[in-house]
DNA sequence: GATGAATGAGCCTTCATTCAT
DNA sequence: GATGAATGAAGGCTCATTCAT
């Protein structure tokens, strides 16, 4: 990497976390580029030679920061020895449930974002930069689903279907413990995701 | 009523339809207050003396709405000769479903903005008026609780997952039929709320 | 005075009292016509039988303050024995001095205010009601000096001077000890009102 | 100078000459922002980036015009052969009060602005960049107590009854000959400086 | 006389975006 | 590529004043 490329990296990101801590201290709407670039310590101008605007930064941070998230939740995955997709399923949720537990802004600033569009069209299709390499979400999602013995009538709305309950229904119950604790909410949560899980399974 | 007070009820209505007309065509934050005042025929001035702001009116809305449309499924939940509890709540989640996939715009309205937060606060706390007088949720809720021969571990948080589940997995279903159409959700969803509620009732 | 008339001088007092409790408490420039009503507790509309304007109202409150204040000077003089004119003086100063020193407020609101201009125009000309009856001071001061053995080369002048000199040294003495407090400017201030009697007197 | 900066600064002087203008015109609470920058040519966000606001551009206004007199009436003591303190301060007042007469305009600018706190602040403590450098009023004042052999028992106090009582005595003889013109008022105003003077100094 | 809802002109301020340096 | 001064459209909001009741 050349030290041109280095110094447009670093003030791309300086910019991403400056708009992070903003977005989430403040919301987006009363966050302006101006408080952007004060806070990075960049030009204005120079803003838009990185992103085309407010929400265009939005975008690109929501699907950096999801994915970090997925990408650890999936390492964490492959340190386990559950074999069966459900369990792996669930695994998985009570993962990123107890991260946003403990992360309570990326909880809110992925809640207010994450749509199931966003998933589909930026998680899914385009390729994650990680440290060993890249994850490509879609492929990876078809892989297990072809990988696993257990069959299911319609994975991608399993899928979508989990994703709306947990991100929907951990929101107000981790932040405010409304209209109870995460703690006392995660069995049913868990024992509604194995139930729609069982329900697209192929019995064969 | 008055000449006065029946005057200012109109001017009301009149900023809430125009606000409710914007919102929904070009979002609430690319809608001004000179937008609302000026497609409702008033002055600007006078949007002052309903409402706070933008956003209080947006609040005053949303209560509105959804207190309408919970009060139709109410009344059509009465001319059924359901008892069981559990038919009851799908039969008004069905309702629902089927009016907001009938009325794309009221969906989009609520989706994007009834809460959780608000639910509790406005429908649950404050009666609505109806053309045969008042109804208060929050009470109407406990009486059917309490009348059901069923008992419920946390009907409050039963409650909380149904909406928060059928909230949210339903919207891009009906607009866009991603990942499926809503009829094919459908039953999914309904199994999955029957499990809810199951997963909930106290067995005697 | 009949029932109605009453009723008019009550609702004209409630607006002034009200305004000057705002005029002094954040100034008059921050104070709206709705405060005044408001705080009054009289229709907004009303306001407009009573004052032209905010500015109006203004005017006749600092005539109605000064009156009051110089009244009450005028009196306190009665009870004394001085008869020399130069003395007579001297004492009205001090009298005002210290009132205005234990009076803060009215010392802000009519130094802000108070003008030479507005001076001669209402308190020279018009009359001021008061319990015993009304009093020209105009006309009083005329007597005044008609009295005095001594005589004055321009009397008017020295009032002026006096006035002034005084009205703008005291205010921040008085409020802010700057630069130095009242009591300690108080001699030198004496000293040079009698001064500028003496420079004024015509010595036979 | 750069170019940037050269045309920073005229940006400055047309908004603060426009302002000058507009606020001696038809005074600063009828000045609006928009008047100030309309009159200037320049656009109505740039103001934002030289002033805080109205009166923050009437504050610097105030000590660039006082200062640039107090410049002029210190130069042109310079050129006489005072040397006596009590002569150098009538001098001075002379000076000024002739330069007002003159200038009328400045005159209602400064009178009606110009107070105490704001001349200890701004003019005392700070320094006035001059065409040959950099003048600190504090200092040139000290000094000139210091160096004159007559002393006095509080230099400041006396300094400020002067001011306060010029200010506030010549503005409405200036401007509207009441209650007497400029030029009768002069020879009392001059003698009852000298009084002060005098009754200050220390007899040794 | 008294009311207070309604008006709408006009204010201050913010901000995304541009472009000369 | 980077800068940041300049822009001016647009928004939120206030308020003196009017007038039908």
């Amino acid at each position: 990497m050349g030290k041109t490329d280095e110094n447009k990296l670093l003030k791309r990101n300086a910019l991403l976390n400056a708009a992070y801590e903003l977005f989430t201290g403040k919301g987006i709407h009363k966050t302006s580029i101006s408080d952007i670039v004060e806070r990075s310590g960049i030009a204005k101008g120079t803003f838009y030679l990185y992103f085309l605007d407010k929400y265009d930064l939005r975008n690109k941070l929501i699907v950096h920061k999801a994915g970090e998230l997925f990408i650890q939740a999936e390492k964490a995955l492959e340190n386990t020895n559950y074999t069966v997709l459900e369990d792996r399923i669930v695994f998985f949720v009570e993962y990123i449930v107890d991260y946003l537990t403990e992360n309570k802004t990326l909880l809110a600033f992925l809640t207010k974002n994450l749509s199931w569009g966003i998933f589909k069209e930026h998680l899914g299709k385009q390729t994650q930069m990680t440290e060993e390499g890249e994850i490509d979400f879609q492929w990876v999602l078809k892989t297990i689903f072809e990988q696993s013995p257990q069959k299911f009538k319609d994975p991608e709305l399993m899928i979508y279907m989990i994703i709306e309950f947990v991100g929907s229904t951990v929101y107000s119950a981790i932040l405010y413990q409304e209209p109870v604790d995460i703690q006392t909410l995660k069995p049913y949560l868990i024992r509604t995701v194995r139930f729609m899980i069982q329900d697209q399974e192929i019995i064969l």
